[in-house]
DNA sequence: CTCGCAAAAATCGTATGCAATCTTTTCTGA
DNA sequence: TCAGAAAAGATTGCATACGATTTTTGCGAG
């Protein structure tokens, strides 16, 4: 896949950082694996699809290499993240590590508000798992993040909470490339089981919830070594 | 005090990214409180002291924005960090969570080797706490950061690394604003006795070692707002 | 002397140009 | 036909230029 083959929409407040504008778009794309690992992004290109000059496009892939979405190498340019099963690993590990504790400052802060828009949340989420198509399994991933976004925004933590999203992007990148598939529905409800326990301010339980469900979308994943990741990266696919 | 005052050390790996070495100088003048919080870093000194163009200098300010080290407004420029008591917080809470489960994961995978490093970095830590002078205090607070993220090294999670990375950094602002002081060689003992934790492989002591002293190092901060530091920021000092 | 406002200076945001490096293609000789 | 070298092309690293925005300075009115 080429990045010539996707279409962007503008980028219209250009008040604001056009920059973060568009690592914002390229997030996304990423993310929703509308943009392949591997996928290389040069500055050029990306600045012709957004209509800016390279010096900002530089800055955009910039910000998604310290986010870890992006690698970039000197005088070759950057890729979309291609996670080794290593890398997988440990972002299952980082995320076990502080998942749980989220959940905990999250089930004291919890306020009608909050808990009104979790339920929005899986509301959508379980229109995307019944839903099919082409793009069903990409919003399931992506609604089954905004989940663990929105409990990272209740924890009331900038600083976790944009590790959070680091975590997540890449998990959501993970699991593209090595999910089975099969879990979702599984996900599905014990993301409501969490939420029972943050309604009912139970913090131990929706803490001991989320590091099984942060194992179980880990063990959905099949962490062999498929045809090497040396292999697809040294073919640049 | 403004950055025209410093001088820095030339960048010999020109091979290198050069914004990169800028930018470990940087943060290592900020850590050391050699650049005081609300200092400006405009583009065009930075270029000027480190002989590059503002393009370079500019992505090294970028990096230190995205680790929270420093401040960037639109139009109007870089500033060193100026932690504000809840963000103080909200940096101890962070390691709160993750340090204890990086101890975990350190004590699993000691060796010999690094049995030795860490010797050596509580002696040098050591030969900090009994030096005198006006640099003491900062070789202090270095040092003690140095402990943390060698453990985090030793824990063998680059994700997790990098984080601590950026919260020990911040932690060093943090201490040198609000710190008080006398805890220092306390500090020292508790480093000591998670090392021989560690030593043990006794991961549970080790891990209650180091929640106690990252408690410990809040506890010794005085997080009231001094003359507040809306104040302080608006005078830009 | 202070205040307000306009001009000047400084600084940032962005585009663009050139040299260096990497990649691909083409050419040559076995 | 193929391996290796040389040239062409593409892409990045970096510096610089210019308009836009902000900050400072200068100056006259009150």
């Amino acid at each position: 896949m080429n990045i010539a083959d996707q279409t962007f929409p503008a980028v219209d407040n250009a008040n604001e950082d056009r920059a973060q504008a568009i690592r914002d778009q390229l997030r996304d794309a990423i993310v929703d694996r509308r943009l392949a690992p591997g996928t290389k992004l040069s500055e050029g290109e990306v600045g012709t699809l957004f209509d800016v000059s390279r010096t900002v496009a530089r800055a955009a892939l910039q910000m998604l290499s310290f986010e870890g979405l992006v690698r970039t190498e000197r005088n070759r340019g950057a890729f979309v993240a291609n996670p080794s099963p290593e890398e997988a690993r440990q972002v299952f590990a980082s995320r076990r590590l502080i998942e749980p504790g989220i959940a905990i400052a999250a089930a004291g802060r919890m306020t009608p508000d909050h808990v009104a828009a979790f339920k929005a949340q899986l509301d959508e989420e379980g229109r995307f798992i019944a839903e099919r198509g082409p793009n069903a399994r990409r919003s399931e991933i992506k609604a089954s993040g905004d989940f663990h976004l929105l409990l990272a925004s209740v924890a009331g933590n900038p600083i976790l909470q944009r590790f959070m999203e680091e975590l997540v992007a890449r998990s959501s990148l993970v699991i593209a490339l090595y999910g089975r598939s099969g879990v979702s529905s599984c996900g599905h409800s014990e993301h409501m089981n969490i939420l029972e326990a943050l309604e009912n301010g139970n913090s131990d339980r929706a803490s001991a919830l989320m590091l099984h469900h942060i194992d179980h979308i880990e063990a959905d994943l099949d962490l062999r070594i498929r045809s090497g990741p040396a292999l697809r990266q040294a073919l640049e696919f």
